[in-house]
RNA sequence: GCCUCCGUAGCUCAGUUGGAUAGAGCAGGGAACUUCUAAUUCCAAGGUCGCAGGUUCAAUUCCUGCCGGAGGCGCCA
């Protein structure tokens, strides 16, 4: 609303000196209170195509701005080179606060940039022959986290899963089962893991080792998720495509579209025609399928449901992603449609000591583990607190402890403390009374302020966290937001012998916007919010 | 050899289409509670943004080349 408001009078003025404005001009916050709340760069943009020099554009510009301010400004000036900045009246943030509490949780910082775009956001897709391990942690976090932020930016999401229910990996679990079952040790290949035994010792005696090993792998892995508040829509069988025939449906259309060849008895996929750099085999010379054909088949079909296709892949499957991106290609579709992410690796540590994670012997560190290690709320917390595009160590100790070394503790502590301030209030005799009744404009403390300027970045900071797939953006400011909020708590009463009651009242509204705002930032990263500690 | 990611304070990391004096937490130093949760707040200190060029009014940011670290390059899944 602010920005609109600028950018309008900045236009304006533009034109009324008699020069072209750009197409967008850009409006950003300064580094500097000093600077202002807000700054434009626009005279350092167009001075060179207008002919003038930049400083003088600008003086003029802020001139021009100041003799006739736009709603909420109170000052314009022009610094350094020829940035204009922009001093607003306290009044805007009162007015934004009203906003805030109007739209509440459900509608601030809720955007439509997606404009009901179907979405299908793959993650996890662990083999379902193991439980799930610290490995899948981070993508099932980040997953979930991408899929709420596109969720509130007017996307239509679907969260799916897929299930390589079908194969060699598959035979040589249900071998394992089988054999521990017999109090035999598992095949030279099979799954040594501790887990294996566990769920032979569950595992009913006329039970079909396969049938019966996937399902409780299956529902290993939903009550691990379901503990941290992940669910997925769709939960997709590589083996249902087998038992519908679109594997040899994906084939033949490629076939078709003459993107396969046959050579030494296999059939090849022509993916160095779309920048891979070697042709990929669909069918072994054997007969067997490849696992990239069963691949294929299934994005297209996710193709087929959704019009954006994102998948969270480990580390390990970025080499994938450019015959992937060729094969949907091939079939027709926009690779841009197709958009892969790559997290990085996690080490965890245990009081700086590293926490070795042995994939031949199968002593890993479950999902289930960190969990009861750190608890669900600092296991998603910690995981996003970090961009995907580094490797990220976690200190499980760290994450533990219920102190200030740990952020989430930080922020969740915010939370809690205005719902004790509230009660106090209550408990004191002061009920909230309606906003309307209510004078804002004694809200003038520098932490006051700085509260609502905080609470004034949350749409920016969504969309952007939206845009560039980038939770740990959320993360970011919720801390700020946290901090800005334990600052007026210390300088601030609420209640107390030097506050008035009109104060107080305004007070409790800004502590309002400020738990709509945690609140809403604990649902984007999927973290609770609790009322007391 | 090729591909991807990373290199910013002692440590862990931010840094939003290139902007003004590069930020935060932790660790270490110094302060602050007669009242709402001290799981708090405030102050100071801490930097050749891996190196070298290039692009321009302006580069931590974009481009190129090096150096260092991690991962990946199968008729495995």
């Amino acid at each position: 609303m602010i920005v609109t408001i600028l950018t309008d009078a900045i236009s304006a003025a533009l034109t009324a000196m008699d020069v072209e404005p750009p197409a967008t001009i850009t409006l950003e916050r300064p580094a500097r209170r000093e600077h202002g709340d807000w700054s434009t760069n626009v005279a350092l943009a167009t001075a060179k195509a207008a002919g003038k020099n930049p400083r003088e554009l600008g003086t003029g510009l802020a001139e021009y701005l100041d003799a006739n301010k736009p709603e909420f400004v109170s000052a314009v000036d022009v610094a350094g080179p020829g940035f204009v900045n922009f001093h607003l009246e306290d009044a805007w943030l009162h007015r934004l606060l009203e906003e805030i509490v109007a739209q509440g949780e459900a509608n601030f910082a809720r955007l439509d940039i997606g404009q009901g775009t179907s979405v299908n956001v793959e993650f996890v897709s662990a083999n379902p022959n193991k439980p799930l391990h610290a490995g899948h942690a981070r993508g099932a976090c980040y997953g979930d986290s991408v899929a709420r932020l596109l969720d509130r930016t007017g996307y239509a999401v679907t969260r799916e899963t897929y299930l390589n229910d079908r194969g060699v990996q598959m035979g040589l679990f249900a071998e394992s089962l089988a054999a521990r079952k017999k109090g035999e040790e598992p095949p030279e290949e099979g799954y040594q893991g501790a887990y294996i035994s566990e769920w032979a010792d569950e595992m009913p005696d006329d039970a079909d080792p396969l049938e019966w090993g996937y399902a409780r792998a299956l529902a290993s892995h939903r009550a691990t998720l379901d503990r941290v508040g992940i669910h997925f829509d769709v939960w997709f069988s590589e083996r249902s495509m087998v038992e519908s025939g679109v594997i040899e449906e994906a084939l033949s259309e490629l076939g078709e579209k003459n993107m396969t060849f046959v050579d030494d008895g296999a059939t090849w996929l022509r993916s160095t025609d779309y920048g891979d750099d070697k042709d990929r085999v669909l069918v072994k010379s054997d007969g067997d399928l490849t696992y990239l054909a069963p691949d294929i088949a299934y994005h297209r079909d996710k193709f087929s449901r959704s019009a954006k296709l994102l998948n969270v892949w480990g580390a390990d499957h970025h080499g994938y992603t450019v015959r992937m991106k060729a094969a949907m290609q091939a079939l027709g579709h926009d690779p841009d449609e197709l958009e892969i992410i790559i997290t990085q690796l996690v080490d965890l540590e245990r009081d700086g000591e590293e926490v070795r994670m042995s994939g031949r012997s199968g002593n890993f560190i479950s999902f289930d583990d960190i969990i009861d290690e750190v608890g669900a709320d600092a296991a998603r917390f910690t995981y996003l607190m970090q961009s995907v595009d580094s490797r990220q160590t976690i200190d499980l100790n760290l994450v533990a402890t219920k102190a200030m070394d740990n952020p989430v503790y930080y922020v969740q502590y915010a939370h809690a403390r205005i719902h004790s301030v509230v009660a106090k209030a209550i408990e004191a005799g002061h009920e909230r009374k309606p906003l309307a009744e209510t004078d804002l404009s004694l809200l003038t403390h520098e932490r006051e302020l700085a509260l609502l300027r905080s609470l004034s970045t949350l749409p920016e900071m969504v969309e952007y966290a939206a845009k560039e797939r980038a939770p740990h953006a959320i993360i970011g400011w919720s801390r700020e937001l946290a901090a800005a909020f334990h600052g007026f708590y210390q300088e601030c009463y609420v209640v107390g012998d030097g506050v008035s009651a009109e104060l107080t009242q305004a007070r409790l509204w800004l502590l309002e916007a400020t738990r709509i705002g945690l609140a809403i930032g604990f649902d984007l990263v999927g973290v609770s919010a609790p009322e007391s500690m």
